[in-house]
DNA sequence: TGGGCCATGTAACCAGTTACATGATTGC
DNA sequence: GCAATCATGTAACTGGTTACATGGCCCA
């Protein structure tokens, strides 16, 4: 059960759900993705267990915001959950499942296919990591071993996530070549 | 929806709800996972829809098994969902959220604990890997590029696997040093 | 006046987990 | 006689998705 502590993580200073859904979008997105309907119940729900606090703001532009706040318990909650130790979610990665079932394909051409479309779309999201971590490199002298305690590990997330990416792509590209190398005969 | 597909790729030879358990856990573990509660009804409502017919048989051991199988219009959905191109499921990755926000701890040592915890633990997952294989390499002389289709695609999906997982290695282990060297300080 | 962004939410649904229930066979 | 493995399932619940509803503000 993840989703309330990385709320529990986010919510060091006030924050709406809405504000929270665009730093999923951005900060958090190569790691965990939620939706903005799932957002404002699971505050709710921090509330009324104690662990956050609501206060209602005017917004400058649009109705009220609900800026949320971690209570002390919150913050206990949150390091109970980092010393449990790495968490993990049973794995489910549809494109592998069916890169195992590739071989229905009468010929390899629509294998081949599927390889190519699967590596220029990992070089897409590869490239978006890039263009974070570069922007981050020209704003930042020390990077990235200067960083505040903040922004360091936030940066090793985008470095996890940057080395994943490329081995997918690696790997895709070895399998294009085996895969070549097989149509031919 | 991947997993009904999934059953349909499974299915090409009579196969009970326990044997594609087992073929779960052994097989696919490295990218996909599924409980056996999820399966018995998955697997009725494949036949339920035409794509999978169903076979009572005695077992060996114990009670009657009932095989499936999938019809041609089960292949065809297969077929369908190979070509619809590369699915993803949003990423969730507990473990990159928990060290997103490492910098509570108030010192350094329980991150560092932390990534160690998670450098042995992915460790292990690579040797389970690696250990089928090697298994694989010993059996098969031909091995990698001359496989039939059945494996070679299986093969694919391992060496992702385990390039992904060599890859996370890679990053706790600089992660560990840059960490390190922070805590000197 | 119409689209995009700001901002909140609910309800129905679907996928997956956990807990429970049943019972045969095999080997110690 | 008991535990492990073989074999099938159901029910209650949780986590997440999709669709829908509301309305203000700003800019072209």
């Amino acid at each position: 059960m993840s989703l309330p502590h990385i709320l529990l993580g986010l919510t060091a200073t006030p924050t709406s759900g809405y504000e929270l859904k665009q730093k999923f979008d951005t900060t958090l997105r190569h790691f965990w993705f939620a939706e903005l309907s799932q957002l404002y119940p699971a505050l709710k729900k921090l509330v009324k267990e104690g662990l956050a606090e609501v206060e209602t703001m005017p917004s400058e532009k649009g109705p009220d915001k609900k800026l949320y706040l971690r209570t002390a318990a919150g913050r206990e909650e949150l390091l109970k959950w980092l010393s449990t130790g790495p968490g993990t979610a049973p794995l489910r990665h549809p494109y592998l499942a069916q890169v195992f079932f590739l071989n229905e394909h009468q010929s390899h051409e629509q294998a081949i296919k599927f390889m190519e479309d699967l590596l220029t779309r990992i070089k897409g999201t590869c490239q978006t990591l890039q263009a974070i971590e570069d922007g981050w490199k020209d704003e930042d002298g020390g990077y990235p071993n200067q960083l505040n305690d903040d922004d360091f590990f936030t940066q090793l997330t985008l470095d996890a996530g940057l080395r994943v990416n490329k081995a997918y792509i690696e790997w895709c590209e070895t399998s294009l070549e085996r895969l070549k190398a097989r149509a031919e005969k």
